[in-house]
RNA sequence: CGGAGUGUAGCGCAGUCUGGUAGCGCACCUGCUUCGGGAGCAGGGGGUCGGAGGUUCGAAUCCUCUCACUCCGACCA
């Protein structure tokens, strides 16, 4: 992409109503504009990234065996009586009527619509275990909607539910995703310490929520230094494997993890060494709950088993903010000159900057460059506008990109680019017909 | 939902107390000089001052109502 002919609103100053980092790094780089109290639209750098981290989900799912569906943002309050969470749900819950005075909700989840469409295509134990996932809008009506997309009413959440005929191989279903969720977050760059939760109004018998670290979280947390140092990218696992999908749940939920409201500090201090106690801030981006017959008694939702009985079915609902996940890494991974992408999730892979855009030799290595990175497929942003070095340097410092590219008069003369680490801040000085295979292309 | 605040150009702000031609910085457009870490000079464009009523010869400014947004608390992917 050229970004002469893109849409990327940059803004040098801070937004005043943003308070959090990620917040005014979103707003500056053009990611999002704000429409109305927690609703935003995602301009085309931020959609890119939203869009990354959904397929990173996706295929997590995919790969933990869970199933995509699509569900729609409107549902019939009907649906919410029979569960008897049409009431209790509260004002969170947007309620609509139609033109025909029918009762209507904006989904704010989809235990209920999931169930029910699970109930009509399931009758028999032989059709178990079975999960189901969309990506899909939700809309809660928060009463203070803060922080950007962090805490936004309007949201992109991947819910999945599962369905088993037993408790035992239910909690199969939980600790499967439960695994995959280690790994979705490890892709992206992240360390989700998974933390025992209270169950809330979704309710249910088991739950843990999954913290990245950030001193900008909502909730505190405590947890052992442990988990940190643990290996959270190369396991392999085979998720048909219950004893070893078992045993990283295991490994993972023995040491001490608790936010805020779940923390015991006797039990904290009892359990971990006092120089591996970590003790700050997290911001929730993931949550299980395993909750049984809750659901399915009440919407009906039974199979036949072998013996010819109807039984309820054992269910649990998953739930990922996608969404709050763009503003999640950014918390995580940013510095004084604005964000740092981790790769899985950039934008762009490389920023290309034309430092003297006009100079015929200039446009001529880097619309060469640019043409043969963008042929091999890797995503690149050409930075061909007619600008000063130091606004692109700063710009392209801002939107974070992992690779920056400088092409220019001066190291031109000896047939080489700068190649820039945004991480790092290290630069190498690659020979232009290197630079391709330097990306892997 | 309780408490506190803010609405003036795309962004950041002054002007409101004490009514009298709507301003500044950044961004944007034109020209020249510049050009490896946010340049300089000159010229220029852009505003229903959140909205509606009222007071007044005259309202961004005073009064009434209203809407939106932000922050602090209780709740949450």
């Amino acid at each position: 992409m050229r970004l002469s002919q893109y849409f990327m609103p940059i803004l040098r100053d801070d937004p005043k109503e943003a308070e959090i980092v990620s917040h005014k790094l979103m707003l500056r780089c053009g990611m999002i504009r704000q429409e109305a109290a927690g609703s935003y639209s995602w301009l085309p750098l931020g959609f890119r990234v939203l869009k990354k981290i959904e397929q990173i989900v996706r295929e997590e799912q995919n790969r933990a065996g869970a199933i995509e569906v699509l569900m729609p943002t409107i549902q019939p309050a009907d649906l919410w009586r029979k569960s008897g969470r049409y009431d209790a749900y509260g004002k969170e819950m947007l309620r609509i009527k139609d033109r025909h005075e029918r009762d209507m909700l904006f989904g704010p989840t989809n235990e209920e619509m999931i169930t029910d469409i699970f109930r009509q295509g399931v009758k028999s134990y032989k059709d178990l275990p079975r999960n189901l996932y969309h990506i899909q809008w939700k809309f809660r009506d928060e009463v203070r909607p803060r922080f950007g997309v962090m805490r936004g009413r309007e949201f992109l959440m991947k819910d999945a539910y599962s369905f088993d005929l037993t408790r035992q191989a239910g909690q199969h279903s939980y600790n499967k995703m439960f695994v995959s969720y280690l790994k979705t977050f490890a892709r992206m760059g992240l360390k989700a310490v998974p933390m025992r939760a209270e169950t809330g109004p979704i309710g249910g018998k088991d739950s843990h929520e999954f913290l990245i670290l950030a001193p900008t979280g909502e909730s505190g947390v405590f947890f052992d230094q442990a988990f940190l140092d643990m290996d959270w990218t190369t396991f392999d696992i085979d998720y048909d494997d219950v004893a070893a999908v078992a045993r990283v749940v295991e490994d993972f939920t023995s040491k001490y993890a608790a936010t805020d409201e779940k923390h015991d500090a006797a039990e904290f201090e009892k359990r971990v060494p006092e120089a591996a106690r970590v003790t700050g801030r997290g911001i929730e981006v993931g949550h299980i709950f395993f909750f049984g017959t809750k659901y399915s008694e009440p919407m009906g939702a039974m199979v036949q088993g072998p013996d010819g009985k109807m039984v309820p079915v054992e269910s649990g609902s998953y739930g990922i903010g996608v969404s709050r996940l763009v503003g999640g890494i950014i918390e995580a991974s940013h510095d004084e000159a604005g964000i740092i992408w981790p790769e899985a999730v950039a934008p762009f892979t490389v920023g290309l900057i034309n430092l003297k855009a006009g100079d015929a030799e200039t446009d001529a290595a880097c619309d060469q460059l640019y043409k043969a990175l963008a042929a091999r497929g890797v995503e690149v942003l050409y930075d061909d506008r007619d600008e000063r070095p130091g606004g692109k340097f700063a710009t392209m410092d801002l939107i974070g990109l992992p690779w920056q590219v400088i092409i220019g008069p001066r190291g031109l003369k000896d047939g080489i680019a700068e190649v820039k680490n945004r991480k790092t801040g290290a630069r190498e000085n690659v020979a232009l017909d290197r630079v391709l295979e330097r990306f892997g292309a």
